[in-house]
DNA sequence: GAGTGTGAAGTAATTCACAGCG
DNA sequence: CGCTGTGAATTACTTCACACTC
């Protein structure tokens, strides 16, 4: 019942873009409800687990019946923030960085690249998916005035902790990382990473021994 | 002392990494030895936590001195499997797969892009970063007379389970997926999942509350 | 003296199991 | 009945605190 800025686990909010994104293929495949077993299962969680999760933000089910699609989908966009539109920056207008700004599913949830840096003269003035690429050195000023809040980071890791700060004190309260070093940031800001390297390095971890990493033992 | 096939967490796995690329940077710096300390304020755990994590796989570290640079590197270089090469194939010739081929940090790491696959006829044949783009359908052929054991799924994801099915049973035995869907694969095969859209949008569910992320208090 | 290695304690996350409702 | 919502039990992870070594 609980809808209060309570303390979430960091894993269970990462849990609920997972249900969300099944909702949207159950809508997509005509399902007007779904059991806390379906988001289960095709999540990689346990049945109990999406209970647990769902429940300490409110009472969506329906008991015998499960929780509906369409109704469901809508609280998880209000929780996510994805009803309403994010403005945002690409700082770094690499390979990668372009790749990002072209992504749809960026896009079809409400997030609105409006302006792409980089700091090598090269790039600058070039256009990237409808944006002209911008010098970092302008930065605090065209974030400042265009109202970003998020700022995508795909610059290298030794700029990365310079770009932070500049884009923090620009007033961008959220980052996402793609360097593959941690960046400090004040009191008030999110930051949250997207690493590769770990990801790729925990994979040869397995490999090594010969085990599958996968996640939750109930099948 | 325990260096036998132990239960590791996932995370810990995780942090090794961040552990090993920070050693990367200190070894660059000139440093000889490194402390928990200074290794749990550069990837923001903390001295416990680092400690906890190394000492499970050995006694790497001297007491009253802290942990040698080079060494440990070199330790961790062999739990995390980067004193070997890995070939790697990239399936989705896109340009989230084209940012990838082209990351240096995978090629500096012994990871080794051997073959991309696209199932657009009109990439097929071009070329990605020294390789050819082949068709999808060559998959199962081609990975298996050319010792592929990491795939990169870069697909849409709708297509990412049947893709997955396809390089498992060509005999890949890890997968690093960009799909942002979770893909079921038989027992023995390891998968990780890089889902910058759930990361995206952990974000925003952070700033709706409008408080900090970040992970830990200690400072 | 400084800093590791590690059992013990504490905290957090997950799973169980079942009462209760549609 | 079937399936949710949720306290209680369990398991996993982290931090403490200190003996021990260099």
């Amino acid at each position: 019942m609980a809808v209060s800025q309570r303390k979430v686990a960091n894993s269970a909010i990462r849990r609920l873009s997972l249900y969300f994104r099944v909702l949207e293929e159950l809508a997509h495949e005509g399902e007007a409800t779904a059991s806390s077993e379906i988001l289960a299962s095709r999540t990689g969680t346990t049945a109990a687990q999406v209970r647990k999760d769902l429940s300490q933000f409110g009472s969506f089910g329906k008991r015998g019946l499960g929780y509906e699609v369409e109704p469901l989908m809508k609280e998880l966009r209000g929780l996510l923030g994805l009803s309403r539109r994010w403005k945002v920056a690409l700082v770094g207008a690499g390979r990668l960085g372009a790749a990002l700004i072209e992504y749809p599913h960026f896009r079809e949830h409400g997030f609105e690249f409006v302006a792409a840096f980089d700091s090598d003269p090269a790039k600058i003035g070039r256009r990237l998916h409808s944006l002209t690429i911008q010098p970092s050195a302008d930065l605090a000023q065209t974030l400042a005035s265009s109202g970003v809040e998020i700022a995508i980071l795909t610059v290298p890791a030794a700029a990365a902790q310079e770009v932070a700060d500049a884009v923090v004190a620009a007033g961008v309260r959220g980052i996402l990382n793609f360097a593959p070093v941690r960046i400090r940031v004040p009191e008030g800001v999110s930051v949250n990473g997207v690493n590769m390297t770990v990801e790729l390095e925990a994979l040869t971890f397995a490999l090594r021994l010969g085990a599958g990493t996968d996640r939750p033992r109930k099948e």
